[in-house]
DNA sequence: AACTATTTATAAGA
DNA sequence: TTCTTATAAATAGTT
């Protein structure tokens, strides 16, 4: 395409090297954009001519960054240094402990117990039964503490009758958290931390009846 | 260049679009491969077609990965960040997670019950005594079936005086079932799971008091 | 950088 | 898809 044909071989005079390199440089950053636009395609196109300049285009519909990465998806290709790999091992590691974990409290929960042998069995059973009497225990400890602030205030209302002992007052106190006179109080204090994915992160012991012990 | 001028604008014919993009893919691909070779430049191109099929063309004096280094060199821009901070994002996550069902298995264990409040706390309790139910449940079929496999062994050697029930015999059948004549733990072996990391996979219930239940 | 003869790319049709 | 072909577009050599 031009006064006479040209062989496709390197040009050996650096001039004209160059000049072609600027008029083609230009053709084919106009058929990319074109491309990109009549055929609605993703075009990423970086050129170095042979003094090192740098020519780029890539469709506005992403960046270079983005094709780069779409282009190791697609191939598979390693792009990325010894630091990502081993990002991405301890990615899976960290995934095969969690699974770990959760299999764990599944067993907790009485759950997938066909693979374990009795003396786990047995194991299992030894530390629910010491779990449950250190919850108990525990609970017993809330529930006098509870009882003991009751009495308390409703002592302080009888030796003062000028304190409020209204509705709204009890509702209050005793809604979230429970005011200890005599103990500590940051043990009823429960902050709701927002996980980032609730169903992966929440914990829950759901209670089967919600009536008083 | 064709029958009739075309403006440059999405065609609309999916047909039409993609028999352009063949045509003008084949094209583009010849430009690079010409400009690398009639000007000694080196080229990266990819495209991606509107359906997502990948065709690309890089110079052989490189390849992709070099491209694009180069080409981060040159523009000072870093390809790899955004990638490895949704990397980093993911592994905090992760981390998250992990924290959370640890802490989920302590609290199981009876162990950081100090920030619970007394419902939170019933809740557990109730789990655990559910879980403890399932457990001891499922011992009990075990020692069931032991027992009965063991009756069955010794009927076969009343029926037959010839049944050889030495030592060996009796070690390979009991091994790792365990036959519970009067429900004798340390009899038995007990087989260690390796972790692959002991402190951070493993799933152990390590049994408080070995004595007999 | 412009010009323009010529080659090349390709739009439309088969 | 592939081939054909008229025509548009790109560009080699020139100025």
């Amino acid at each position: 395409m031009g006064r006479g044909k040209i062989e496709i071989k390197k040009i050996e005079n650096p001039t004209n090297r160059q000049v072609t390199y600027s008029k083609r440089r230009v053709g084919i950053l106009k058929k990319a954009k074109e491309l990109t636009v009549l055929c609605d395609a993703q075009v990423s196109l970086i050129m170095f001519s042979s003094t090192g300049k740098l020519a780029d285009y890539c469709s506005p519909s992403t960046d270079i960054k983005g094709v780069y990465e779409r282009y190791q998806v697609v191939t598979g290709m390693d792009l990325w240094n010894a630091q990502y790999e081993r990002m991405q091992n301890t990615l899976k590691h960290l995934n095969e402990i969690n699974q770990n974990l959760r299999k764990e409290i599944r067993q907790r929960k009485g759950e997938e117990l066909e693979g374990m042998e009795i003396k786990e069995l047995r194991g299992l059973e030894q530390t629910l039964e010491e779990s449950l009497r250190i919850v108990r225990q525990r609970k017993l400890k809330s529930t006098r503490e509870t009882y003991r602030a009751l009495v308390h205030e409703l002592e302080m209302k009888d030796d003062n009758p000028n304190y409020a002992f209204s509705a709204e007052n009890h509702n209050r106190v005793y809604e979230n958290s429970i005011p200890m006179v005599n103990d500590c109080p940051q043990m009823f204090s429960f902050r709701v931390v927002q996980p980032i994915q609730p169903n992966l992160l929440g914990i829950g012991y759901e209670s089967h009846d919600l009536s008083l012990a």
